[in-house]
DNA sequence: CTTGACTCTGGAGCTAACTCCAGGGTTTAA
DNA sequence: TTAAACCCTGGAGTTAGCTCCAGAGTCAAG
Protein backbone atom coordinates (compact mmCIF):
# COMPACT_ATOMS: atom_id res chain seq x y z
CA UNK A 1 0.00 0.00 0.00
CA UNK A 2 1.53 3.06 -1.15
CA UNK A 3 0.45 6.55 0.21
CA UNK A 4 -0.97 9.26 -1.47
CA UNK A 5 1.65 12.00 -2.29
CA UNK A 6 1.28 15.48 -4.16
CA UNK A 7 3.48 17.68 -5.85
CA UNK A 8 4.26 21.05 -4.49
CA UNK A 9 1.72 22.52 -7.95
CA UNK A 10 -0.96 20.33 -6.56
CA UNK A 11 -0.17 21.17 -2.59
CA UNK A 12 -0.77 24.49 -3.94
CA UNK A 13 -3.98 24.14 -5.41
CA UNK A 14 -5.46 22.19 -2.16
CA UNK A 15 -3.98 24.96 0.44
CA UNK A 16 -4.57 28.46 -1.59
CA UNK A 17 -0.70 29.25 -1.02
CA UNK A 18 1.15 29.33 -3.78
CA UNK A 19 4.15 27.00 -5.30
CA UNK A 20 6.39 30.19 -3.93
CA UNK A 21 4.92 30.49 -0.19
CA UNK A 22 5.58 26.86 0.24
CA UNK A 23 9.06 26.46 -1.13
CA UNK A 24 9.41 29.85 1.43
CA UNK A 25 7.21 27.77 4.35
CA UNK A 26 9.89 24.63 3.40
CA UNK A 27 13.05 27.39 3.71
CA UNK A 28 12.33 28.52 6.93
CA UNK A 29 11.60 25.23 8.44
CA UNK A 30 7.59 25.73 8.80
CA UNK A 31 7.27 22.25 6.96
CA UNK A 32 9.15 19.71 4.94
CA UNK A 33 8.20 17.79 1.82
CA UNK A 34 8.88 14.26 3.25
CA UNK A 35 9.82 12.99 0.11
CA UNK A 36 11.83 13.40 -3.07
CA UNK A 37 11.07 11.94 -6.35
CA UNK A 38 14.20 10.86 -8.77
CA UNK A 39 14.12 13.78 -10.45
CA UNK A 40 14.22 16.00 -6.89
CA UNK A 41 10.83 16.71 -7.16
CA UNK A 42 9.19 17.67 -3.41
CA UNK A 43 6.79 14.62 -2.73
CA UNK A 44 4.55 15.88 -0.01
CA UNK A 45 1.88 13.28 2.19
CA UNK A 46 -1.53 14.11 3.46
CA UNK A 47 0.70 14.63 6.88
CA UNK A 48 2.50 17.60 5.42
CA UNK A 49 -0.53 19.27 3.22
CA UNK A 50 -2.26 18.81 6.87
CA UNK A 51 0.64 20.60 8.46
CA UNK A 52 0.09 23.38 5.40
CA UNK A 53 -3.25 23.58 6.50
CA UNK A 54 -2.48 24.29 10.26
CA UNK A 55 -0.44 26.91 9.14
CA UNK A 56 -2.67 28.45 7.34
CA UNK A 57 -5.61 28.47 9.65
CA UNK A 58 -3.21 30.22 12.31
CA UNK A 59 -2.71 32.89 10.18
CA UNK A 60 -5.66 33.75 9.40
CA UNK A 61 -6.51 34.31 13.31
CA UNK A 62 -3.21 36.23 13.24
CA UNK A 63 -0.24 34.36 14.57
CA UNK A 64 3.33 35.42 12.85
CA UNK A 65 5.45 32.75 11.56
CA UNK A 66 7.39 32.52 14.03
CA UNK A 67 4.45 31.98 16.34
CA UNK A 68 3.07 29.16 13.92
CA UNK A 69 6.32 27.16 14.37
CA UNK A 70 5.84 27.41 18.25
CA UNK A 71 2.03 25.75 17.39
CA UNK A 72 3.86 23.35 15.10
CA UNK A 73 6.17 22.65 17.68
CA UNK A 74 3.39 22.13 19.86
CA UNK A 75 1.12 20.27 17.44
CA UNK A 76 3.68 17.62 17.20
CA UNK A 77 4.94 16.46 20.34
CA UNK A 78 1.48 17.40 22.08
CA UNK A 79 2.56 14.45 25.00
CA UNK A 80 5.60 17.15 25.51
CA UNK A 81 3.58 20.15 26.54
CA UNK A 82 0.52 20.82 28.78
CA UNK A 83 -2.50 22.66 27.89
CA UNK A 84 -1.23 25.65 29.97
CA UNK A 85 1.39 26.53 27.43
CA UNK A 86 -1.19 26.88 24.06
CA UNK A 87 -3.62 28.61 26.59
CA UNK A 88 -0.58 30.91 26.78
CA UNK A 89 0.37 31.35 23.44
CA UNK A 90 -3.03 32.47 22.65
CA UNK A 91 -3.18 34.81 25.34
CA UNK A 92 -0.46 36.31 24.72
CA UNK A 93 -1.99 37.05 21.32
CA UNK A 94 -5.15 38.39 22.55
CA UNK A 95 -3.21 40.92 24.79
CA UNK A 96 -1.18 42.25 21.67
CA UNK A 97 -4.40 42.58 19.41
CA UNK A 98 -5.68 44.16 22.44
CA UNK A 99 -2.98 46.75 22.45
CA UNK A 100 -3.07 47.38 18.80
CA UNK A 101 -6.77 47.80 18.39
CA UNK A 102 -6.84 50.38 21.16
CA UNK A 103 -3.96 52.49 19.52
CA UNK A 104 -5.93 52.25 16.24
CA UNK A 105 -8.82 53.73 18.21
CA UNK A 106 -7.06 56.11 19.62
CA UNK A 107 -5.67 57.25 16.04
CA UNK A 108 -8.81 57.29 14.50
CA UNK A 109 -10.30 59.17 17.27
CA UNK A 110 -8.12 62.06 17.34
CA UNK A 111 -7.98 61.64 12.93
CA UNK A 112 -12.12 61.37 12.99
CA UNK A 113 -12.18 64.89 15.68
CA UNK A 114 -10.25 66.63 12.98
CA UNK A 115 -12.18 65.23 10.40
CA UNK A 116 -15.69 66.51 12.01
CA UNK A 117 -13.89 69.82 12.79
CA UNK A 118 -13.90 70.93 9.01
CA UNK A 119 -16.19 72.55 7.12
CA UNK A 120 -15.40 70.14 4.06
CA UNK A 121 -16.62 73.61 1.44
CA UNK A 122 -15.27 74.15 -1.57
CA UNK A 123 -13.51 77.64 -0.16
CA UNK A 124 -9.52 77.68 -0.39
CA UNK A 125 -7.89 75.80 2.69
CA UNK A 126 -6.26 78.88 3.83
CA UNK A 127 -8.24 78.75 7.51
CA UNK A 128 -8.81 75.04 7.29
CA UNK A 129 -9.42 73.54 10.91
CA UNK A 130 -7.55 70.06 9.67
CA UNK A 131 -4.43 71.88 8.55
CA UNK A 132 -4.26 74.29 11.89
CA UNK A 133 -4.82 71.36 14.08
CA UNK A 134 -1.84 69.85 13.02
CA UNK A 135 0.01 72.74 13.15
CA UNK A 136 -0.68 73.48 16.72
CA UNK A 137 -1.40 70.36 18.01
CA UNK A 138 0.74 68.50 20.54
CA UNK A 139 2.86 65.72 20.42
CA UNK A 140 3.65 63.59 23.81
CA UNK B 1 18.39 91.30 11.41
CA UNK B 2 19.68 87.62 10.75
CA UNK B 3 17.10 84.54 11.05
CA UNK B 4 17.23 81.91 13.91
CA UNK B 5 18.43 78.19 12.45
CA UNK B 6 19.23 75.50 13.17
CA UNK B 7 21.57 72.24 12.87
CA UNK B 8 20.41 68.83 11.94
CA UNK B 9 21.38 67.77 15.73
CA UNK B 10 19.40 71.05 17.33
CA UNK B 11 16.14 70.18 15.29
CA UNK B 12 16.47 66.13 15.82
CA UNK B 13 16.32 67.51 19.46
CA UNK B 14 13.27 70.03 19.34
CA UNK B 15 11.53 67.58 17.20
CA UNK B 16 12.11 64.20 19.18
CA UNK B 17 13.22 62.94 15.73
CA UNK B 18 16.60 61.52 15.41
CA UNK B 19 19.16 62.76 12.92
CA UNK B 20 19.17 60.18 10.80
CA UNK B 21 15.36 60.11 10.20
CA UNK B 22 15.57 64.30 9.61
CA UNK B 23 17.85 62.82 6.92
CA UNK B 24 15.76 60.05 5.47
CA UNK B 25 12.91 62.79 5.11
CA UNK B 26 14.92 65.10 3.25
CA UNK B 27 15.82 62.14 1.37
CA UNK B 28 12.00 61.39 0.49
CA UNK B 29 11.54 65.43 -0.26
CA UNK B 30 9.39 65.73 3.19
CA UNK B 31 11.54 68.25 4.24
CA UNK B 32 14.94 70.77 2.61
CA UNK B 33 16.96 72.74 4.51
CA UNK B 34 16.63 76.12 4.00
CA UNK B 35 20.66 76.69 3.50
CA UNK B 36 23.88 75.06 3.82
CA UNK B 37 26.53 76.79 5.62
CA UNK B 38 30.22 77.05 4.60
CA UNK B 39 31.15 73.47 5.57
CA UNK B 40 28.07 72.11 4.06
CA UNK B 41 26.04 71.67 7.22
CA UNK B 42 22.33 71.94 6.97
CA UNK B 43 20.91 75.05 8.36
CA UNK B 44 17.10 74.89 8.89
CA UNK B 45 15.04 77.97 9.57
CA UNK B 46 12.05 78.05 12.18
CA UNK B 47 9.94 77.18 8.91
CA UNK B 48 11.65 74.18 8.37
CA UNK B 49 11.11 73.15 12.47
CA UNK B 50 7.28 73.82 11.91
CA UNK B 51 7.25 71.47 9.03
CA UNK B 52 9.14 68.61 10.62
CA UNK B 53 6.67 69.08 13.56
CA UNK B 54 3.83 68.98 11.40
CA UNK B 55 5.15 65.70 9.75
CA UNK B 56 5.56 64.56 13.27
CA UNK B 57 1.93 65.10 14.33
CA UNK B 58 0.56 63.74 11.18
CA UNK B 59 2.58 60.61 11.75
CA UNK B 60 1.46 60.45 14.92
CA UNK B 61 -2.82 60.76 13.80
CA UNK B 62 -1.89 57.43 11.38
CA UNK B 63 -0.61 59.40 8.34
CA UNK B 64 1.96 57.28 6.04
CA UNK B 65 5.09 59.45 4.60
CA UNK B 66 3.26 59.02 1.82
CA UNK B 67 -0.16 60.87 2.89
CA UNK B 68 1.89 63.39 4.61
CA UNK B 69 3.70 64.55 1.42
CA UNK B 70 0.08 64.86 0.44
CA UNK B 71 -0.82 67.13 3.46
CA UNK B 72 2.30 69.15 2.86
CA UNK B 73 1.61 70.27 -0.76
CA UNK B 74 -1.55 71.49 0.85
CA UNK B 75 -0.74 73.20 3.89
CA UNK B 76 2.08 75.06 1.83
CA UNK B 77 -0.36 76.04 -0.62
CA UNK B 78 -3.94 76.36 0.78
CA UNK B 79 -4.39 79.05 -1.59
CA UNK B 80 -4.41 76.51 -4.15
CA UNK B 81 -6.63 73.78 -2.55
CA UNK B 82 -9.87 73.69 -1.05
CA UNK B 83 -11.64 72.39 2.34
CA UNK B 84 -13.12 69.68 0.58
CA UNK B 85 -9.86 68.23 -0.73
CA UNK B 86 -8.22 67.98 2.77
CA UNK B 87 -11.15 66.66 4.08
CA UNK B 88 -11.23 63.86 1.43
CA UNK B 89 -7.78 62.77 2.73
CA UNK B 90 -8.89 62.47 6.29
CA UNK B 91 -11.77 60.48 5.47
CA UNK B 92 -10.14 57.84 3.30
CA UNK B 93 -7.77 57.32 5.97
CA UNK B 94 -10.77 57.30 8.48
CA UNK B 95 -11.86 54.48 6.54
CA UNK B 96 -8.68 53.06 5.67
CA UNK B 97 -8.53 52.87 9.99
CA UNK B 98 -11.97 51.23 10.36
CA UNK B 99 -11.02 48.35 7.92
CA UNK B 100 -8.14 47.97 9.68
CA UNK B 101 -9.90 47.56 13.12
CA UNK B 102 -12.72 45.36 11.80
CA UNK B 103 -10.40 43.37 10.50
CA UNK B 104 -8.27 43.12 13.70
CA UNK B 105 -11.37 42.78 15.70
CA UNK B 106 -12.70 39.56 13.72
CA UNK B 107 -9.03 38.33 14.70
CA UNK B 108 -9.59 38.91 18.09
CA UNK B 109 -13.10 37.16 18.66
CA UNK B 110 -12.01 33.86 16.75
CA UNK B 111 -8.60 33.75 18.58
CA UNK B 112 -10.62 34.60 22.00
CA UNK B 113 -13.00 31.94 21.13
CA UNK B 114 -9.92 29.67 21.03
CA UNK B 115 -8.71 31.20 24.15
CA UNK B 116 -11.78 30.32 26.11
CA UNK B 117 -12.49 26.67 24.95
CA UNK B 118 -9.35 25.34 26.12
CA UNK B 119 -9.26 24.10 29.92
CA UNK B 120 -5.39 25.69 30.12
CA UNK B 121 -4.65 22.93 32.72
CA UNK B 122 -1.40 21.29 33.48
CA UNK B 123 -2.32 18.14 31.73
CA UNK B 124 -0.91 16.88 28.15
CA UNK B 125 -1.59 18.92 25.29
CA UNK B 126 -2.85 15.82 23.53
CA UNK B 127 -6.52 16.89 23.41
CA UNK B 128 -5.92 20.77 23.41
CA UNK B 129 -9.10 22.11 22.12
CA UNK B 130 -6.92 25.09 20.51
CA UNK B 131 -4.59 22.69 18.71
CA UNK B 132 -7.46 20.85 17.38
CA UNK B 133 -9.71 23.56 16.21
CA UNK B 134 -6.49 24.78 14.17
CA UNK B 135 -6.66 21.62 12.45
CA UNK B 136 -10.32 21.31 11.48
CA UNK B 137 -10.99 25.31 11.29
CA UNK B 138 -12.58 26.27 7.78
CA UNK B 139 -10.35 28.47 5.65
CA UNK B 140 -12.40 31.35 3.69
C1' DC C 1 8.69 13.53 -30.70
C1' DT C 2 7.54 17.79 -29.58
C1' DT C 3 5.40 21.28 -27.01
C1' DG C 4 3.76 23.19 -23.02
C1' DA C 5 3.16 22.78 -18.23
C1' DC C 6 5.51 21.64 -14.40
C1' DT C 7 9.60 21.57 -11.15
C1' DC C 8 14.33 22.70 -9.39
C1' DT C 9 17.99 26.13 -7.14
C1' DG C 10 19.80 30.38 -5.68
C1' DG C 11 19.30 34.83 -5.25
C1' DA C 12 17.27 39.46 -6.02
C1' DG C 13 13.42 42.61 -5.22
C1' DC C 14 9.39 44.44 -2.87
C1' DT C 15 7.07 47.65 1.05
C1' DA C 16 7.63 51.05 5.00
C1' DA C 17 10.16 53.63 7.73
C1' DC C 18 13.84 53.83 9.39
C1' DT C 19 18.80 52.62 11.39
C1' DC C 20 23.56 51.97 11.14
C1' DC C 21 28.08 52.15 9.18
C1' DA C 22 32.64 53.68 7.23
C1' DG C 23 35.49 57.07 6.35
C1' DG C 24 35.90 61.32 6.11
C1' DG C 25 35.68 66.83 7.60
C1' DT C 26 34.32 70.66 11.30
C1' DT C 27 33.44 72.97 15.67
C1' DT C 28 33.89 73.83 20.26
C1' DA C 29 35.33 73.77 24.89
C1' DA C 30 39.07 73.01 28.14
C1' DT D 1 46.15 72.30 20.76
C1' DT D 2 43.78 68.51 21.15
C1' DA D 3 39.92 65.61 22.13
C1' DA D 4 35.12 65.15 22.14
C1' DA D 5 31.21 65.98 19.88
C1' DC D 6 29.24 67.20 15.91
C1' DC D 7 28.36 67.01 10.79
C1' DC D 8 28.79 65.10 5.80
C1' DT D 9 27.79 61.33 1.91
C1' DG D 10 26.56 57.02 0.05
C1' DG D 11 25.10 52.83 0.68
C1' DA D 12 23.92 48.64 3.24
C1' DG D 13 20.98 46.37 6.66
C1' DT D 14 16.57 45.70 9.30
C1' DT D 15 11.60 43.37 9.72
C1' DA D 16 7.84 40.29 7.74
C1' DG D 17 6.21 37.72 4.35
C1' DC D 18 6.35 36.96 0.48
C1' DT D 19 7.09 37.39 -4.96
C1' DC D 20 9.66 37.10 -9.04
C1' DC D 21 13.40 35.76 -11.96
C1' DA D 22 16.88 33.13 -14.83
C1' DG D 23 18.41 29.13 -16.44
C1' DA D 24 17.97 24.47 -16.39
C1' DG D 25 15.80 19.83 -15.97
C1' DT D 26 11.32 16.77 -16.16
C1' DC D 27 6.85 15.05 -17.29
C1' DA D 28 2.42 14.23 -19.83
C1' DA D 29 -0.63 14.71 -23.76
C1' DG D 30 -1.41 14.37 -28.52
Amino acid sequence: MKTKHYKIGQLAALTGLTVDTVRFYENKGLVHASQRSDAGYRLFSADDLARLQFIKRAKTVGFTLDEISELLELRLHPDDHTCEEVKQVTARKVRELDEKIAELEKIRMSLKTLHTACCGGPQSAEHCSILQALDSMETS
